[in-house]
DNA sequence: CTGAAAGCGCTAACAA
DNA sequence: TTGTTAGCGCTTTCAG
């Protein structure tokens, strides 16, 4: 069955291209009898627009490329969701490009892989520095997410990564913590993301007279909860004392909860956990994860916002948006001391 | 700064089109002074072919459609990111369709593949019934995945989920259990993949000599961990005992997992429990969960395989993949009695 | 309000 | 081995 084209239409119904071409697109000015005809050839014919033809003439593709590192990492995951919805709500389908946090990845990314095939690009690096997407030429609009690397060039979205670390652990100390780890460094990976969050932990502490403490910087060998399990009982094995722990991301949490749990000792009692992301695993751990929760979907709405702009022709140098988190409370750190 | 096309590159170089097309395609008998020259050409210019207008022109795309109803729901997150990276293993880029459930939505996806927009589609539906799925004109091909719909004119890709349930009842039963739950139906929402998971659920207990009882099997107002939680501290309230619960998915083992801890009984020494789909989840819980596991991977190779074959030509009626599972051993249902 | 025709950028058959 | 050119199917001036 070959396809069936705008001209096939025309030549039934007996008009032009132009005209069928307007009753598809519901032009407004188009005689009633004639519009009847139309749209009972395309009918019968059962004719469908070939929208990689339609690009072509017109040059929009209708399709914005979302780059992550993980579609299956909760965080990731929670967030194309957020984006894809509103990509939809907007007109737009989306192209999920999965980075895998490689470097050879996202310079794909940015090398315009998607030539022609989309009409904006959301990206969430890890790897790139700021430099390096500063220096690459582009044409197709682009949007950053994340921290990981904030060029002024281009326009950016993210949460104040400080500012929450320092919420999170002033939450803690309102609950009369004050050995707080954080959890954690990764071996081999001193991402900004991480140092903006250690960085706000260690505001927090200072502002509130607490003597800040290397050894309650706790190191993980990999994003494993397992390992960060283990991280926390080899502390305690270590006779390293805490009350308290920021985590860096959700999963981190789950594996503190497991290791406190191995080590005999209760949460929120002996140690309140606060994860990061706000991710569903939260209310799957027992006890229930408190957690640092960036607004999702202003972040995927704001980042569309900017895109779109561009999209339209937008030339100004590189925007930044703070977008606003909140802290929500769960019971692994209450709302009031326990 | 316009888009730099091919033509343009072969005037810089002082070619025809076609010899730039050589060099772009790799073409391997095209003079290496000439080769040079237009290379050059290329990366003076920064030139990236217009993936649209090759399309245009060669009828193929290169990209899939992957429909499911939820990005972020664990499986379906899993799932993507199978298919994702089999995809591009395989030179394909996908986009992605969230059709939450909704029947509007999945019809969408099936009149969107007529629009020449991917070469081929995936597709996991809930709502649409297999007489619908068969009636509708395809001149993309398409590949089912999940078993909601059978229809035997497509492809179909899926596991045998009687078999696992009787897998998953059969472990129970040989860890001593004899009063197992099924968790369970959702209101107004039996769905065809909750009846074979019933129904295998129901076998093994005949074939063990175990009479069925129908206040075992659990209902639930929706599709969170909470109404789950609820729905077995009520069945406890009410009297029902019962010593092990097999879950038609994680998100509901999860619940089952908490209305159990809320209860005071202890898993899995008081009541065993068993997953559906082996997703991350698994690992976050406490204790961890034994889980029925989809081989995902292999499922989407298949996925693919077929696709792939449906893509070059091939003609034939709808062939159905039945894809391994097994059953992965945790704390919640150990390898043997405790 | 409708028709004719010139592209959009690339591919591929056919020539040279 | 390289060049020419006719499409691919739709949009969009510009006339009529």
């Amino acid at each position: 069955m070959a396809r069936v084209r705008l001209i096939d239409v025309a030549e039934l119904a007996g008009v032009s291209m132009k005209t069928v071409s307007n009753v598809v697109h519901k032009y407004p000015h188009v005689a009633p009898a004639l519009r009847q005809k139309v749209q009972q050839a395309i009918d019968d014919l059962g004719y469908k627009p070939n929208l990689t033809a339609r690009r072509l003439a017109t040059g929009k593709t209708g399709m914005i490329a979302l780059a992550i590192p993980e579609i299956d990492h909760p965080y990731f995951s929670e967030l194309s969701r957020s984006i894809a919805e509103e990509a939809s709500r907007r007109g737009y389908r989306v192209i999920m490009e999965q980075t895998l946090s490689e470097t050879v990845a996202e310079h794909a990314v940015l090398q315009d892989r998607e030539a022609g095939l989309v009409d904006g690009v959301i990206f969430h690096p890890v790897r790139m520095q700021a430099l390096e997407l500063a220096k690459s030429q582009r044409d197709t609009p682009l949007v950053l997410l994340g921290e990981s690397a904030v060029p002024v060039t281009t326009d950016h979205v993210m949460i104040d990564n400080v500012a929450a670390a320092r919420d999170g652990v002033r939450h803690l100390i309102a609950l009369g913590r004050r050995r707080i780890a954080f959890l954690g460094i990764v071996a081999d990976d001193i991402t900004v993301t991480t140092n903006r969050r250690l960085l706000g932990y260690q505001e927090a502490l200072v502002e509130a007279g607490i003597p800040l403490d290397p050894e309650l910087v706790l190191m993980v060998p990999d994003f494993t909860p397992e390992s960060c399990s283990a991280a926390i009982q080899a502390a305690i094995a270590d006779g390293i004392k805490f009350d308290a722990v920021l985590c860096r991301e959700d999963k981190f949490a789950v594996g503190a909860l497991q290791g406190l749990h191995r080590a005999g000792l209760e949460v929120p009692h002996d140690v309140a956990v606060v994860g990061w992301d706000d991710t569903a695993v939260t209310s799957f751990t027992r006890p229930t994860l408190t957690s640092i929760s960036p607004d999702k979907a202003l972040l995927a709405s704001t980042a569309l916002d900017l895109l779109e702009e561009r999209m339209n022709g937008h030339q100004g140098s590189g925007r930044h948006r703070l977008v606003p988190h909140s802290i929500t409370v769960r019971e692994s750190a209450p709302a009031s001391p326990v």
